[in-house]
RNA sequence: GCCCGCUUGAUGGAAUGGUAGACAUACGGGACUUAAAAUCCCGAGGCCGCGAGGCCGUGCUGGUUCAAGUCCAGCAGCGGGCACCA
């Protein structure tokens, strides 16, 4: 969903293709296309507002048109519509939309390599992958289908930028960002793998340039505390996106700066989240991109190559992880801000964070492991100042104490805990005027700048006198020029010979359009809202509409987007309601993340990847196809290009149908767990669907016109508590997510109705009812088959516009109960009793059974437990 | 390093503290068939026993409880997220 990397393989048939349909067989060819076209003539899945009616927004992650749908598409895809459409039978007015995140750099990619317009690129793939989803028979509304490359989507966010610009949450800064000296081009962070450009594999450096931010920081502590609301939303993404946004108490200080002379270099703002280890400070650092330690390598060749060695390092995880603590000595002193008489000598140095705080901190060895890391390598003392509490001994020129202790060495800190150590300084610090308590974020401002031609325009024009101008809004949308060339790197708008000379808005001299475009992040920030009134000129959607529909009661997507994409939308909706554009806080009022679909891999002798279509299988035996060579099998893993453990999903759905793949990708595994996909495990989805329909068929001819099942007794009644049982248990599961669970009842269910034989009218009453209940319970996960079923059973109108059954309390609960019988514990027998039966007849009818009479071999239980319903434990 | 999650038969997985292994896949046996496929029936956690039956069993070690896969403490393994964030 959204951007990924690679687009899927196309694999060939699979090995195993069912026999050809006969005449007792379900052609489910015939059948899916047959109730595809029925439901599309009769607009079944199209939305309309209808006020006073309750709606369920159900939104599945829309793709990045890569080329071909893959199976997580195929997982994802089905549970929102199991959802969808079970909320529909529900009675819920649904909205169920499909679109496209259509800018992106693999059009861009394309185009270098194939020759091919992005644009062209991209249609050609949304067709394609059109058809694909088509044939999965999802009940999607395709009349909202939205594109973002479409002028008539963003030229809706084209304008919101200048309003979120007018209002401050746009802005230009000076930034260092990555730069890719090959392509000549800024990188997204997820972008660079490893310190290198994932196109080009060069090093990726470290520049400094002027590029657009959205503010997402002004959103910071908002953005944190709602997380405690969204009580639909996994737990795990509300802790990444805690942790993501990283809020800490701490300080700023304020040091003042004397050369070796003495004479006044200015004042130096540090942060810190310990202030109360203050006293313990041996050392200043500061980022190597610091204003400071700029100034200082103007004149100081020296510093100019340290600073340049950090740039070139830095980035990247790895190389941080093993990357030595370097220092350059400035020639500066720092005074302490507590203790007038004593200064500190200041470093640059390269584990220190220009984005991150001041860009300056103090070091106190004794206390933070990196700063003694560094304080050993440069001979720098090390002070302790915190003791452990219980007085235990430490050498604090061994290892930095980090834990929560006894403030020792500090004054009038002495004898305080950490916390209260904090609030003490802080409080003598803003008495001082030298520091304030201050709270800090790891969350930075949101980088949107892209040196990308398949992107948004930024609607911005260069002036030299006016400086940046928004584009007047009659003039929007800013759209691409299609004349374009991508035979060299670098940004395409930026060479075009006219696209960016315009006259200034303002001032009307000559000035250079921006030729940078959006993050395609931005995109799919507000998709969701443009579905709820998609063809809406004038306006990102209308507000009615907007009202009535959002927020979105259920979002399914893949959990590598708990942070990008789920906070820029979270950001984006806060922005939209700061200029006036909507009342929402939150868009997402339920999320589920569903797991990766995987699949074993095979490896020949030569450690080349096999497909699973170059193999072959005889029992525990694997050999290439080609020509009989052994082959390794792997762990199961993603499904991957590289690994070429690729299923199409176009190759399944031909071989077996939609209904089939649904059917697999709800069955066995959870679904926010990985699923492991399997050849015989598709096989058997299929055997099942065959057994439906036979299951069906036979019985539909006898059932035609069967009366009340209301004087069901015996096995009928038997079968319509297994029906009523089965309709309360799939609601439930459907409601939790629990999928598979919910497979599992229909398999038993299909297994009390085939081993059900009517004998008289009531009987086919009975039966008849309870295939009725089965066949609307499996609608939502094989709607084809089940239309189709319904049909066989006599109904003249669509499965999808019926209720879904309703189950009977009386008929949910049984009139005996079987119940455990334990001895210490163990199991030794079970007993029927009447339901609700008293305690006393329970542990009468216990001790009177043989096996516990043998138990106890005379001797009188120590104690019975009687649990009603459940279990009767005797203890000897 | 920090944070989070997971660990149950051959496999995917079920199980409000109350009959562990539902359901499925794979497997074995049988029926049908000239044969196969398809289909149908039966079996199946491990060990002991002819059998009735018994013992053991949810990563490991303890604890709480009449009763623990489930709760608590500690440990191990696997997976994920973040990572010089001061």
């Amino acid at each position: 969903m959204l951007h990924e990397r690679a687009a899927p393989t196309i694999v060939r048939a699979m090995s195993q293709t069912p026999s050809p349909d006969g005449p007792a067989r379900y052609n489910f060819r015939e059948t899916e296309a047959r109730w595809q076209k029925s439901w599309e003539a009769a607009g079944t899945f199209r939305a309309a507002m209808i006020p006073g009616k309750p709606k369920y927004y159900v939104l599945e992650m829309f793709p990045y048109p890569s080329g071909r749908i893959h199976m997580g598409h195929v997982r994802n895809y089905t549970q929102g519509d199991v959802v969808a459409r079970y909320r529909r039978a529900r009675g819920y007015n649904v909205l169920h939309p499909m679109g496209w995140d259509a800018f992106g750099l693999p059009a861009e990619n394309a185009a270098m390599e194939k020759k091919v317009h992005p644009a062209k690129w991209t249609y050609e793939n949304i067709a394609t992958m059109k058809t694909q989803l088509k044939s999965m028979g999802l009940s999607l509304d395709w009349s909202r289908e939205v594109a973002t490359c479409d002028p008539s989507y963003y030229r809706h966010q084209q304008k919101m930028f200048l309003d979120f610009w007018k209002a401050g949450l746009a802005y230009r800064k000076e930034a260092w960002v990555n730069w890719d000296p090959v392509d000549n081009t800024v990188l997204a962070n997820e972008q660079v793998i490893d310190g290198k450009g994932w196109r080009t594999g060069a090093p990726v450096e470290r520049r400094k340039l002027t590029q657009w931010n959205l503010r997402i920081t002004h959103f910071a502590d908002e953005l944190l505390e709602r997380l405690n609301t969204l009580d639909r939303w996994p737990e795990k993404v509300r802790l990444m996106q805690a942790n993501w946004i990283g809020k800490s108490r701490g300080a700023r200080v304020n040091w003042a700066l004397t050369d070796a002379s003495g004479a006044d270099r200015g004042r130096l703002e540090i942060f810190t989240t310990r202030p109360d280890t203050l006293f313990g400070a041996s050392f200043m650092a500061l980022s190597a991109e610091h204003p400071v330690v700029a100034d200082l390598a103007a004149a100081d060749p020296a510093l100019q190559r340290f600073v340049e060695e950090c740039r070139k390092t830095g980035t990247a995880a790895a190389d941080l992880e093993t990357a030595e603590k370097q220092g350059y000595k400035l020639p500066l002193l720092a005074r302490h801000p507590l203790k007038p008489n004593e200064t500190v000598p200041v470093f640059a140095a390269n584990f220190v964070l220009m984005e991150y705080g001041t860009g300056a901190i103090f070091g106190c060895p004794g206390h933070d492991e990196r700063d003694h890391e560094f304080a050993r390598k440069y001979g720098l003392p090390i002070l302790q100042v915190v003791a452990p509490a219980d007085g235990a001994k430490i050498d604090i020129q061994a290892a930095a104490f980090v834990e929560d202790g006894v403030l020792v060495n500090s004054q009038f800190l002495d004898g305080l805990g950490v916390e209260d150590a904090k609030a003490r300084i802080i409080a003598r610090l803003e008495e001082t005027k030298v520091g304030t308590g201050t709270t800090q974020y790891r969350l930075r401002d949101w980088l949107v700048s892209r040196q990308r031609y398949w992107g948004c325009p930024i609607p911005a024009i260069h002036c030299d006198d006016c400086g940046a101008v928004p584009v007047p809004e009659k003039d929007l949308p800013v759209t691409l020029p299609d004349d374009v060339t991508f035979d060299r790197p670098g940004n395409p708008l930026d060479r075009h010979p006219t696209w960016k000379h315009v006259p200034c808005p303002k001032c009307g001299k000559p000035a250079r359009r921006e030729t940078d475009t959006f993050d395609t992040f931005i995109d799919s920030s507000w998709y969701f809202d443009r579905f709820t009134s998609p063809g809406v000129a004038d306006a990102p959607f209308d507000r009615a509409e907007n009202k009535y529909w959002m927020p979105v009661d259920q979002y399914i997507g893949g959990v590598e987007h708990a942070i990008l994409h789920l906070l820029y939308s979270r950001f984006w909706t806060r922005a939209m309601r700061e200029v006036g554009l909507a009342d929402r806080d939150e868009p997402f009022e339920g999320l589920f993340t569903q797991g990766m679909v995987c699949h074993e891999t095979y490896r020949a002798a030569d450690g080349t990847w096999l497909t699973p279509e170059e193999i072959r299988r005889d029992g525990d035996r694997v050999t290439r196809l080609s020509d009989g060579a052994a082959v390794t099998v792997g762990r199961s893993e993603k499904m991957s290009k590289s690994k070429k453990n690729v299923v199409d999903p176009d190759q399944i759905i031909r071989d077996y149908g939609a209904d089939t793949a649904r059917w697999f990708m709800l069955s066995d595994s959870p679904p926010e767990r990985d699923l492991e996909w399997t050849e015989a495990g598709v096989a058997g989805a299929w055997r099942f669907q065959q057994r439906l329909w036979r299951l069906v068929s036979a019985r539909a001819a006898d059932l035609a016109g069967a009366g009340d099942a209301a004087a069901a007794t015996g096995p009928a009644l038997a079968l319509l508590r297994a029906a009523h049982r089965a309709a309360a248990g799939v609601s439930a599961d459907i409601e939790a997510f629990h999928f598979n669970k919910a497979v599992a009842r229909l398999y038993e269910l299909a297994n009390t109705i085939d081993g059900f034989a009517a004998t008289d009218a009531t009987d086919r009453a009975a039966l008849r009812e309870t295939l009725e209940v089965f066949i609307t319970l499996i609608g939502p996960m094989t709607p084809h088959l089940a239309e189709e079923l319904w049909r066989t059973l006599g109904h003249a109108t669509l499965l999808a516009d019926a209720p879904w059954p309703k189950a009977d309390p009386a008929l949910l609960v049984d009139d005996t109960v079987r119940l455990a019988v334990q001895m210490n514990g163990k199991l030794r027998a079970t007993l029927e009793l009447p339901k609700d039966c008293a305690r006393e007849d329970a542990e009468r009818a216990a001790l009177a059974l043989p096996e516990v009479m043998r138990g106890l071999d005379g001797k009188p239980p120590k104690r019975v437990v009687v649990v009603p319903n459940r279990i009767v434990n005797i203890v000897v």
